[in-house]
DNA sequence: GTCTATAGGCAGATAGAC
DNA sequence: GTCTATCTGCCTATAGAC
């Protein structure tokens, strides 16, 4: 076999690019093919179904972002670790603006699709979930307010990435990020408003 | 002409739901015409092609939302009328966890299409947006301020939509509810925070 | 004016050639 | 083991029958 997991791994890659600019529905597994420079109709022998290429590319998006919460974690400081979080959709403001967001879009399809799909998708938002929660209860939150704390920032941002892509504007999200960082040095510094 | 007005209307509010529930491009005309009892393939006979369909079905939804905005506008009093915005959005608790928000699934699935049709469910966003700013000024905000409070205030609600759907628990859009009612509150009370 | 039969195209998937 | 030619089915849309 001449680097089976190369060709394999384009095609996860292609699909990553695809569904995140234009959805499930609308991305062909032929598109996918060509983007990632493999021939037509061959997809099938690396994945058996669409279904499968496209888990497959969300188990790689979810490692990612558990690698990238990881190296977060070398911070002690939860306060700091929260702002690293919410820079990071800053930073990406205009691919959000453009595309939307890459996990959130993605649950939107998986939902209509239904499934064991919608499970594999909202994955990524339970880990960042949980995540955000243990850093509030690291600022002094019990479970209880640490989980409606963290569930209220992802919500921010998340709703700030639907209406920046709406109306193609980043600016909204980086105003929404900038409110969410006050927030955050408000509350690490007055131990909860 | 047999009533053409009543199998129009017919296939705009089965599109409606079925849009809703499945998004667009889920959602064929076939299963819109069986869904309004009127014989497949007939619905060209109405619209020229599914996209003026749902063009109808986009103008009526805006049409709706402006006639709620007049109603809760009967109240004078702006901290009520937001409060009023936010309850609706919290008695729809479950059918945005099951479905989603009708207007933020189209403007994802818009967004993906492109074309006009883009600027038309954005329309919807922009109407509800513009009427928020309208009571945050009311309530002593400058106009930038006002516009930056509206968008937050969306954005919570659009982002919990979505946490709700993915994890199908109306509690998130309750909980977020809640919490909004409480900032307006202080905000009202404390003539800004 | 209303509806049906069908065209035309593209999607996902497969069988089998190289 | 790798790739291609092709099948089947569904979707949008139309031409023309009633």
């Amino acid at each position: 076999m001449t680097r089976r997991s190369d060709k394999r791994m384009r095609l996860i890659l292609a699909a990553n690019r695809l569904i995140h600019r234009k959805g499930y529905e609308r991305t062909s597994i032929a598109e996918i093919a060509k983007e990632a420079a493999v021939p037509p109709g061959n997809v099938y022998y690396y994945f058996k179904t669409k279904e499968e290429l496209v888990d497959a590319m969300i188990a790689r998006r979810n490692a990612f972002i558990s690698a990238w919460l990881s190296d977060i974690d070398k911070d002690g400081d939860p306060e700091l670790k929260l702002t690293r979080f919410v820079d990071e959709f800053e930073k990406t403001s205009k691919s959000r603006a453009e595309h939307g967001c890459p996990v959130g879009g993605l649950c939107h399809d998986a939902n209509r699709i239904g499934g064991t799909f919608a499970d594999q998708a909202g994955a990524a938002f339970r880990t960042l979930l949980e995540w955000l929660a243990r850093q509030f209860v690291e600022l002094g939150d019990d479970q209880e307010r640490a989980k409606a704390n963290a569930l209220h920032l992802f919500s921010v941002l998340e709703g700030a990435t639907l209406f920046a892509h709406t109306f193609r504007e980043p600016g909204i999200v980086e105003a929404e990020s900038a409110r969410l960082k006050a927030w955050l040095v408000s509350l690490a510094t007055s131990q909860q408003p």
